[in-house]
DNA sequence: ATCGGATCAGACAACGTTGTCATGTAGAAG
DNA sequence: CTTCTACATGACAACGTTGTCTGATCCGAT
């Protein structure tokens, strides 16, 4: 292995001169600079890691924690971020917290503690339901970890919000609806606590109300964001002998799910009834009919996040900016939603 | 922070003896042992990873290497091997190489020797398609990592194999559509190049040979596991005047393609025509009719890949045993399959 | 009593980098 | 011509752990 000392031999110089050309410190003169470069590609040198952030006190990794690891949405901000922390030279830390009861705030202590100290990572990614969750946030600012949060509405001092408008998107949505006529729309909701659930339910109110169109509260059932959930929530909505004529699902998935529950009735979208969904997630366009959907540029929010991230603890001396980015989101039109005859 | 030091003072011993103690390491009394651990315990000492891999020059991280994130199979065995890793103290990595030209292994030598040099990463974990690359796997061989691939047939010495019997699996699959009467199976092809790709399809030969049914080569129609393949594949043999009335594809996303083509022929699933898939992923039960297919254990591939590459460089003294793990698949018959009328 | 081996514990150095501080140089200001 | 400042470079220690080596103790066998 090569390492700085062989690099400063070659050079001609100390092995603190080449410590500042790797990591681009300045006082170093350009003509020197150049030749510890042409030493170090010479030799094929790379930076030892962990001797770095041994020394330095900083990990270089950047950590994304999620419930679960099986969505598309998680899946999708996962790839992004990689894909920035590749291209910034930092590695991407994958944590999954099994369900568990108990105060999530214990649970993060518990679990995370060990490993902040471990390997105290730079920065952090939280994904709803934990972004939903002002004192996860706040426990890991404390610890000094620069936090990103995504698609939550709750946003908290000195901690980064990468999300869309959830409320217009799901307004937009269930105004296509009503221009199709229907006036009987209902709606599933997702897991409770997370910001997302309200958001867009409150823009499908809030859509109903601008157009005039009666809210019934029997028209909204409950869900969890999961397939199944949209099974149930479809045969509570679709079997009754007046039956909504549109539904809006609070993800895909549960969209997906209620065309499922809709041919256990022998209903066929959009024949029988009109489904819209939300994501724009893979199994959107996997569906018969295809799902009309928004779409919320996932893979987008983990690239912004880790970039942001990265950002923030490069200037490190700078006031970390809480920001909120708020990305576009886009109505997705395909064929699960017809005109109500 | 407290450092062994801490403990070692709060102890009354020396740093060394701590360090054993926290690495199991012998020759240490009991009663020691216990009192390190009681000092280590109280002061809520927990090692730094950087100091421990900087000197002992191990990394205690497994690289999972995959070519594309967004698919469940590879998301799947993300999972396990993360659950194990987190269990065993390690950490797992996650690294994504895009689609690009030119030989794969030159790739890999450019993109992972500087990370290789950084971070020597323990263990490796390959999936398809860079599992089915020998001379990949036995780079990092040579570079000192130990490999784990994942879904491959191609074994390679001294390096680990989890899969499960493609062929048998895709035998038995076929098997059950020709026992409800089916005698013109269409079959989708999945990537080329792809060990499974072409097990699954000797599967599938192996057991129309077997029942006497002849083979028709125009049945079979090309494919690259993903669902817009499926859909072409779908419209491919179904459009015909005579079409199959049963169809074959290589995994599930493509069989969910297979339904949305029939549907847009007019045909609907199982009345007109059955569909089997393979992998049992997540979209098997999403799609209507829910799809008949065969289950891998794709997490369990993940968690024993994590597994024996641990116990591999945990014993590093003992010979590297280049083992084949073959794991049980099981037929998941739903809704999808018809006899034929 | 003496020896030999197994067991136990500690002193010390080393891993490869970066932070701190000291030193040297050049140009500007007095 | 001196003094000051800004810029350039290097020497050295330190980060927290583990590998190596040496020494001490204990037991049973000579």
């Amino acid at each position: 292995m090569t390492t700085m000392l062989d690099v400063a031999r070659r050079a001609g110089v100390s092995v603190k001169t080449v410590s500042r050309v790797i990591n681009n410190e300045p006082y170093v003169q350009d003509a020197l600079r150049e030749r510890v470069k042409l030493a170090a590609r010479d030799l094929g040198y790379v930076p030892s890691a962990s001797a770095r952030s041994l020394r330095s006190h900083r990990s270089y990794q950047v950590q994304l924690i999620s419930h679960i690891m099986t969505t598309p949405y998680v899946h999708a901000i996962q790839a992004g971020a990689m894909q920035t922390c590749q291209a910034e030279g930092y590695q991407l830390l994958v944590a999954v917290l099994p369900d568990c009861d108990g105060d999530p705030v214990d649970m993060f202590h518990q679990r995370f503690e060990r490993q902040m100290a471990m390997k105290k990572p730079d920065g952090v990614i939280l994904v709803p339901p934990f972004a939903d969750i002002d004192a996860v946030g706040a426990w890991f600012s404390e610890q000094g970890v620069a936090v990103a949060k995504i698609g939550t509405q709750s946003t908290l001092n000195s901690v980064l919000s990468v999300r869309i408008d959830e409320f217009a998107a799901a307004r937009d949505l269930t105004m296509l609806l009503i221009e199709q006529g229907h006036r009987q729309i209902g709606f599933i909701r997702g897991r409770e606590n997370e910001s997302a659930t309200e958001e867009r339910f409150r823009g499908y109110r809030s859509a109903l109300d601008e157009r005039g169109v009666p809210f019934k509260d029997d028209l909204v059932v409950p869900g969890t964001f999961d397939f199944a959930s949209g099974v149930d929530g479809g045969m509570q909505l679709l079997a009754r002998s007046k039956r909504p004529t549109a539904v809006f699902a609070s993800n895909d998935d549960m969209a997906a799910g209620v065309i499922v529950a809709g041919h256990r009735l022998g209903l066929v979208a959009p024949r029988d009834f009109s489904i819209v969904g939300f994501d724009d997630s893979a199994i959107a366009e996997k569906t018969w009919p295809a799902l009309t959907t928004v779409r919320q540029p996932v893979l987008e929010f983990g690239t912004v996040a880790a970039t942001e991230l990265i950002r923030s603890f490069e200037a490190a001396g700078r006031a970390t900016d809480s920001a909120v980015r708020v990305l576009d989101h886009r109505l997705v039109a395909r064929d699960s939603v017809a005109k109500v005859p």
